[in-house]
DNA sequence: GTGACCACCTGGCCGC
DNA sequence: TGCGGCCAGGTGGTCA
């Protein structure tokens, strides 16, 4: 599933192919998938624009036209192909395809159909829902020490659960919140409330640190998910815990257990991350 | 206001 | 072989 390095990959890999390129059709075979504005509007309002860039917020992918912004969120298994418009697919999974002023189509397909599209005003966007639910992501000169406690100060809710709200830091998704958390040091069920600031300080840099390496590796390929033209990314190659259940730790040997938080899978060691 | 839980959705896997 | 049930998970909504 594409997290941030994953849609990071997909915005590269997809600018160089879309910039300057008119959108002259598009065919929308789901219509849920479009959250706003109402159908007809949106392919009214977006057949005619230009691509001008293809900017990232977290997770959410921002295709920057004349008039307006199109956010697309990938979810659980949105992939984007870019591929001749003769060019033939199995079509089952495609939910939306954007015609463009060459021979080639920009074609959304996603298994569990989870992804969204938003149209919205390139001047207003950025004070509306979506974009206004994404929190910095850990690069960010707010996410510090001190942003964290003024956060979670008061909250008991657990670590792993509150590193999954996009509100407070964004960009990490299962897979990277309990890396994050592994090299922390940090058991995924202590509570915000109860974290030391130098457990805040290892998460913040481990944020960094682990997303940054996934980036420059072109994300990690699990299960189903590969970015576009299905360029696969190698950081699970370094994965320390996730879906290391019952195999040994790389630092203590001792086994990595796998649980619930929140119905989440979550994988750690009961050895390097004791619970406070 | 907070935190837990559920729905959305489909493919893959497992046990019978 | 085929079927049923479970699991995976990002996000928004609901409920206690």
């Amino acid at each position: 599933m594409p997290e941030l390095p994953e849609v990071e990959t997909v915005r590269k890999t997809l600018e160089p192919l879309l910039i300057n390129h008119k959108i002259t059709n598009i065919r929308i075979f789901l219509n849920k998938i479009v959250k706003n504005p109402d159908i007809l509007t949106f392919k009214s309002k977006i057949v005619g624009q230009t691509i001008h860039k293809v900017e990232r917020k977290a997770k959410l992918i921002i295709f920057v036209l004349d008039d307006d912004v199109l956010l697309s969120h990938l979810r659980m298994e949105g992939k984007y192909y870019y591929q001749k418009k003769d060019e033939k697919i199995n079509w089952k999974h495609v939910l939306l395809v954007l015609d463009l002023d060459n021979d080639y189509q920009l074609r959304y397909h996603d298994t569990r159909r989870f992804g969204t599209f938003h149209l919205q005003n390139k001047k207003t966007y950025q004070s509306l829902k979506p974009y206004t639910n994404i929190g910095p992501e850990p690069w960010n000169e707010l996410v510090t020490v001190n942003y964290l406690k003024e956060k979670w100060n008061n909250k008991k809710q657990k670590v792993k659960t509150a590193l999954l709200d996009q509100n407070i830091i964004s960009g990490l998704g299962n897979i990277y919140a309990d890396e994050v958390l592994f090299a922390a040091k940090v058991h995924p069920e202590t509570p915000v409330n109860k974290l030391s600031s130098e457990d805040l300080n290892a998460i913040i840099s481990n944020a960094i640190k682990i997303l940054k390496l996934s980036i420059e590796l072109g994300g990690s390929t699990i299960a189903t998910y590969t970015s576009s033209l299905g360029i696969k990314g190698t950081f699970q190659n370094h994965l320390q815990v996730h879906t290391r259940v019952n195999q040994p730790c790389f630092i203590c040997q001792n086994i990595i257990k796998k649980i619930k938080v929140n119905n989440r899978g979550t994988y750690f060691c009961s050895y390097c991350q004791t619970k406070k």
